[in-house]
DNA sequence: CCGCGGATCAAACCTTTGATGGATGCCGGT
DNA sequence: ACCGGCATCCATCAAAGGTTTGATCCGCGG
């Protein structure tokens, strides 16, 4: 078999640099580049010389993960990509594995995880980190907990620290009601206060941290 | 003038590797060794041959950076210390500069940055990476909006979610000493409720988004 | 067709939180 | 030695938040 062919892209020069010297020597894996950029990324990829990407989540400010997404629809001869991350945060889970992602690993990886993920992309299996793994059984059991389009409104709106009045006055409905909705909330996330609410579906990407 | 020795204090295996990678091949430098915990650092850096550290400030699990305190307090040499973090937040910055260290620098720094710090360092100067400068600018004009070290504390275990009476208990202090020192925090972020004091904190970086 | 669950609204009621106005001991700097 | 900032504590009360219960509307499937 021919050495895998792997495609670097994070925008921490650093890590590239780290990345770069823990694969490099390893037999059977070429560094074929590295890029600081998703739309690098993309535009390397497509040249269809790549077998496998490792890319970072993270790329950018606040940018989420449709870069992912992006690389994997729109190379035609889509490579197999592990997601690369610093946090193990649920939202980024999901994220990943909707947006095709084949691996999951967070940058605090001993070497031998790193090349070993990279193998099993190669040969089309899937590698999560442990830690990783078990956040997303913990999922699982737990269910889907989705909140609905009116709820994620209010407790965004929560978020911001603005108070049940001030949410009411903004969305045209009475104080009380806001109250249902954050009930509802409460009890879909298994919290019973709005601070714990917050903390929680921020925590699993259910709503973003204070934009506005 | 002799070589700068150079010590590596990081938890990522990779980020290790990537800084070795960038110093190693510098004029001048020499990496003498890296080490994977604030331990382990102080440990090397008391054999005394150690002339700049470049460490981490986020050492393991929502450890904060006494790290570098001890580090600079505990060694007798005390050789000079640059600060590496991945995020610019304000509660990062002034724990670094409180600790005694001489440099700060976000891990997406470019190489020829890193490296300046270092030589910056090693002859006493300070370095900071140009995004941090600009975070002490704005914190100088707009005021010292600073918590103490335990409103910080109580105010992230906010943010966590948990009640007054959690955090008392947590904290072995009551209840009424929780609230005084979220009045306190309520007054200089100028709001009024543990809500938005979260979401202030957050968007100022005197807390860190919900780990732990 | 009609009940059933989900989303929306609402009013009562109880609990937590935040405001106010203190008081003490400890430390570091003038 | 004094002062100011910090951490600790207390009591009380009004306001905000959270709980309970129940009503309406709607779409979906038995």
């Amino acid at each position: 078999m021919t050495s895998i062919r792997l495609l670097l892209a994070d925008d921490h020069p650093v890590v590239r640099a780290g990345l770069r010297a823990v694969l490099e020597g390893e037999p059977g894996i070429i560094v074929a580049d590295d890029v600081a950029t998703a739309e690098a990324a993309i535009e390397r990829a497509a040249l269809g010389d790549i077998d496998v990407v490792l890319m970072d989540l993270q790329f950018g400010p606040g940018m989420g993960g449709s870069a992912a997404t992006r690389l994997i629809t729109a190379v035609p001869g889509a490579p197999r990509v592990i997601v690369l991350t610093t946090y193990d945060t649920e939202a980024d889970i999901v994220a990943a594995v909707e947006a095709g992602a084949c691996g999951y690993l967070l940058k605090d990886a001993p070497p031998d995880e790193l090349t070993a993920a990279v193998r099993a992309a190669a040969e089309g299996r899937s590698a999560l980190a442990p830690a990783v793994a078990g956040r997303l059984i913990e999922r699982m059991r737990v269910g889907a907990t989705s909140l609905s389009a009116r709820e994620t409104e209010v407790l965004s709106l929560v978020a911001t620290g603005r108070s049940n009045q001030q949410i009411a006055a903004e969305l045209f409905v009475s104080e009380a009601t806001v109250k249902s909705h954050l009930v509802h909330v409460f009890t879909k996330l298994d919290v019973d206060s709005r601070t714990a609410a917050v903390a929680v579906a921020t925590r699993r990407g259910l709503i973003r941290p204070t934009p506005g």
